[in-house]
RNA sequence: GCUCGAGUGGUGGAAUUGGUAGACACGUCAGACUUAAAAUCUGAUGAACAUUAGUUCGUGCGGGUUCAAGUCCCGCCUCGAGUACCA
């Protein structure tokens, strides 16, 4: 029988699905491993082939897992709330549920055809209320709680109010917005909504006016990464800086923990990176200067706080500057300068702040008029304001020290504004000196100390005077929650008085209501506004907002240990068991969002005693992205001629993309191109070597560029396990490549060659009985031991090429032993799971490879071959030793020594102590 | 600018703790089988000289450590990714 994979994979495909192969123990004595993929938003375009790269990654190490005998938890889903279906509906009219809905039937469609080992029947949706229940009932625990400095968690918020009941806010420790501060006394004398007022300032999910990027074509606010050169990504319409109403999660209370934590995670140190530089933590300290202007009444007290990191070059304060919104500004701006200033504000705010980013080099500023004094030497300092200081971070306001920072620098030699030099060193006055080395000048009572010992003595100093005090500021800010869309979760929220209220558990989930159109109001409120009975039922006043994306996303990986709970939103008993994801495969451009996001989650359930692991994602890999490899042809000028690759250079041409599935190997399909549109049917070539040969460029994979290929086309030409072991094969897996069809033969002919390892010339069954010999047991055993590493160390790729040696060598030595052919099987079955099934059943075995353990083989050492070291050095010499059958020490050393090379080498000096260190090198100490 | 990663044949990429650089695959060339082609199989394939054994040079560039460097150290160059007036 030939390798006809069609119908093996197919058959097993059934199987597998019939039998629920891949469904966990329940109660299992196991130990669990929890295998997940990032799941995938189902858009319109289907699955192309770099999606299934993380996929297969992961089952891989899944089913590998279950050989290695854990039991696993591999499951996938939809992160199905999203824009482009609501811009579908928009433009439509139809709903995005049905859009979503089918568009994950043709994601499944494709997946199941490759083989994974998922377990369907924990399938989440996060569009499905049965799943959005829990997302908003996780809102609710996030809006019902306060974050606890002095515990550093989060707590009820009914433990605040207790509190407050007792002893008033004044010796509360929280992470809140400003209050003024009561006693028990005061609180109890509060009206209800007073109280309530208090408490949204301490809740950790809460409302505030914040500035947003609001475009007012889409109706809706946009992240930053929405917006391109100040137009809407989508549309390209414009967006503006308002001020508006939204929902924000106080994920700032846990920037520490989220730096602190990630220490402990198997993650790659770039992510971590990032993390770290988006959260931002600088150590500093903020101070306090007393502001002089002829605008203030006589006794009329105003200070202007500044953050810096750099306390100790106080001295070399020369002016001070204030972000353009400073809300002091217009308080303390003298006449001479109200219209100069205004001027300059009005200029500034028709720069988004993202140009005021990108056009960095423009120094501007103004004069305010007005002087603060200097905490130590008296001095009176100009205020300015410039636009290179951001309202959004620390206090708007920066001390502006030109001599120690290159912006202050660039700044003050534009305004020829004094500049004192406090630290030793550096190129002044050529620039700035930003260094934290060196020794303290022309600075009182810091001079002659050094950078850090300076620092630590005025923040002392400032202290002690009551005008500052140490500090660290993270840029991190909070995360805004709330989005003018349709396609996202309500909100389990509702207004009395003005005041957000929540909803009862037993009435959730709160289920988007039907409306008739998908845009926002006339007045500019939400599409759900536009829902009967929304603003009114029965004297409710829901929310119109919906969650963001990442709302769903940030639990999913709970859900699917218990997904079809209907009271909890995971048991206690499935979250004790499997905990969290010992691996996570997905892209690295989530750093910032989704990663963040859920392990902020993770720590809030974990605070509230919800679940047992404060991170969510144990050990991560992220894999590169495939890219297109878009072919050309070469059309030769004015003519219907198109001339080969190689001879394009004696043509003038135009290069023309091709579609990628009319080329093989570089070479075109002549009659596919002739087809494929009419003005090419009467095409003519200009051929090299009878082919005509397609020039090649890596690009992203996109429909314009024709060089979209997707999944399908592959299983069907080559089948699933080739398609498997393809993708793997390619190249490294956190690594960007291109997709490049060339080489898939290679893989194809080996699982031909595995095929036909067990059967003879007539395509019968022919395995033997006999005994293997040592040679082909070592064949074995070095495979097995190379593959279990590879796979460990996520090096996926060299272990295909350990298995196309191995079958190669086992093919010259004709070896069809079935002692050397069962555990290949074992250790092919996670790579390519079809034919492996399909072998393990002819080799006479009821029960499915997938079933099996893995057999633990200690390789022993044998010695095989030597390098030609010399033996002066060290006294250590090193051996290369191979695999074979196990060995006592005391035989391994009587090998060695007769070895005819170490002999030689050895130069008759006896080894003192020969050392067996683990992995295959030999250190024998003369 | 800063952070991280990477530079190895015609191509994708291997290379263990520093230990025979180029595994494996594609491509190319030659051969076998075929009326022929496809498919399949076998062999060759870093470069230069010698064309027989062999010799020399070779992992972005320049130094260094070492018996031994793709790998470690110092100084550069190039490319990719992320981030950016964060005080």
């Amino acid at each position: 029988m030939e390798y006809n994979f069609k119908s093996i994979e197919a058959k097993w495909r059934k199987h597998w699905a019939e039998q629920k192969t891949f469904k966990p123990e329940a109660n299992s004595a196991k130990p669990k491993y929890y295998v997940l993929d990032m799941f995938p938003y189902p858009s319109g375009a289907g699955l192309h082939v770099g999606h299934p790269l993380g996929y297969i990654a992961s089952d891989i190490y899944a089913r590998y897992k279950r050989l290695k005998g854990f039991n696993v938890l591999h499951p996938m889903g939809y992160d199905a709330f999203g824009l482009p279906a609501e811009q579908y509906a928009i433009q439509t009219g139809q709903h995005p549920a049905i859009t979503t809905e089918t568009n994950i039937s043709r994601y499944r469609e494709q997946l199941d055809k490759i083989g994974f080992s998922f377990d369907w029947d924990r399938e989440v949706r996060t569009c499905e209320p049965n799943y959005y229940k829990w997302t908003q009932w996780i809102f609710k625990q996030i809006f019902n709680s306060w974050y606890c400095t002095e515990e550093d968690k989060a707590k009820p918020i009914d433990s605040l109010v207790a509190r407050f009941k007792a002893e008033g806010n004044l010796l509360i420790k929280a992470v809140s917005d400003e209050v003024a501060s009561f006693t028990a006394k005061e609180w109890s004398a509060k009206t209800k909504k007073q109280q309530e007022e208090v408490l949204l300032s301490y809740r950790l999910a809460f409302r505030s006016e914040t500035l947003v990027n609001w475009c007012a074509e889409l109706g809706t606010v946009l992240a930053n990464d929405e917006i391109k050169d100040g137009l809407s990504e989508r549309g390209g319409h414009p967006v503006e800086q308002k001020k508006m109403m939204q929902w924000s999660l106080r994920i700032t209370a846990y920037a520490q923990r989220l730096i602190d934590d990630l220490n402990a995670l198997d993650w790659t140190e770039a992510i971590k990176e990032q993390q770290r530089n988006w959260i931002g933590r600088s150590q500093g300290a903020s101070i306090r200067f007393e502001v002089v202007s002829d605008e203030l009444a006589l006794d009329e007290k105003l200070d202007i706080e500044v953050f810096t990191t750099r306390p100790d070059t106080i001295f070399g304060v020369s002016y001070m500057t204030l972000a353009p919104e400073h809300e002091f500004v217009a308080r303390i701006t003298t006449d001479d300068y109200k219209i100069a200033v205004s001027d300059y504000i009005n200029k500034t705010k028709k720069r988004s702040e993202r140009d005021r980013m990108s056009d960095v080099k423009t120094v501007s500023g103004q004069f305010t008029g007005a002087y603060v004094i200097h905490p130590f030497t008296g001095d009176k300092i100009p205020v300015w304001i410039g636009d290179y200081v951001l309202a959004s971070y620390g206090t708007g306001a920066v001390m502006a020290v030109p001599a120690h920072d290159t912006r202050d620098f660039a700044f003050a030699n534009h305004y020829n504004l004094p500049m004192l030099q406090v630290i030793s060193g550096g190129n002044l006055p050529t620039e700035s000196h930003d260094g934290k080395e060196g020794e303290l000048l022309n600075s009182s009572f810091l001079n002659g100390l050094q950078v850090k010992e300076a620092t630590a003595t005025i923040i002392a100093k400032i202290e002690e005077k009551g005008i500052g005090k140490g500090k660290i500021q993270y840029r991190l800010r909070d995360a805004i929650f709330s989005r003018q869309r349709y396609w996202g979760e309500p909100f389990p929220i509702y207004y009395e008085e003005g005041l957000p209220k929540t909803m009862e558990d037993k009435d959730l989930p709160l289920k988007l209501p039907a409306v008739e159109k998908y845009l926002p109001t006339k007045t500019g409120e939400p599409p759900l506004a536009r829902a009967e009975n929304w603003k009114t039922k029965e004297g409710f006043d829901f929310e119109t907002n919906t969650m963001p994306g990442w709302a769903g996303s940030s639990w999913y990986f709970l859900r699917y240990m218990d997904a079809n709970n209907k009271g909890e939103f995971v048991s206690k008993e499935a979250e004790s068991y499997w905990k969290n994801v010992d691996l996570y495969i997905g892209g690295s451009e989530h750093a910032t969002g989704h990663l963040l996001y859920s392990r902020f989650w993770m720590k809030f359930l974990y605070d509230l005693g919800f679940v047992s692991e404060q991170e969510p994602f144990k050990k991560m890999i992220n894999q590169g992205m495939i890219l297109g490899r878009s072919n050309f042809v070469y059309r030769i000028k004015d003519t219907n001629k198109f001339v080969s690759h190689g001879l394009k250079d004696q043509h003038e041409t135009t290069a023309i993309h091709v579609d990628v599935n009319m080329v093989e190997n570089d070479v075109l399909d002549l009659e596919k191109f002739r087809s494929w549109r009419a003005e090419y049917k009467d095409a003519e070539f200009i051929l090299e070597e009878h082919n005509y040969k397609c020039g090649a460029e890596v690009e992203k994979m996109s429909k314009s560029k024709f060089n979209v290929v997707s999944p399908d086309l592959i299983v069907e030409k080559y089948g699933a396990d080739t398609l498997r072991m393809y993708e793997m094969f390619l190249g490294p897996l956190e690594q960007f490549k291109p997709w490049n069809t060339n080489g898939i033969s290679g893989v194809n002919n080996f699982l031909r060659k595995f095929w036909r390892l067990f059967h003879n010339d007539k395509g019968d069954l022919c395995v033997s009985e006999e005994k293997p010999s040592i040679e082909e047991l070592k064949i074995l055993h070095k495979t097995i031991k190379k593959v279990q590493e590879d796979v460990e160390g996520f090096s996926f790729n060299t272990s295909v090429s350990t298995f196309m040696v191995c079958v190669n060598e086992l093919t010259n030595q004709k070896c069809n032993k079935r002692e050397v052919l069962e555990p290949l099987v074992l250790l092919m079955c996670s790579y390519a799971p079809h034919i492996s099934e399909e072998l393990w059943m002819l080799l006479g075995h009821k029960q499915g490879v997938s079933y099996q353990s893995f057999p633990i083989f200690k390789p022993s050492v044998l010695i095989e071959s030597s390098h030609n070291y010399p033996v002066s050095f060290n006294g250590k010499m090193r051996f290369k030793v191979e695999y074979s059958l196990e060995l006592s020490k005391e035989e391994l050393e009587k090998q060695i020594l007769a070895h005819e090379k170490t002999i030689h080498y050895l130069n008759g000096v006896n080894p003192k102590k020969i050392i067996i260190v683990p992995k295959k090198i030999i250190n024998i100490v003369l």
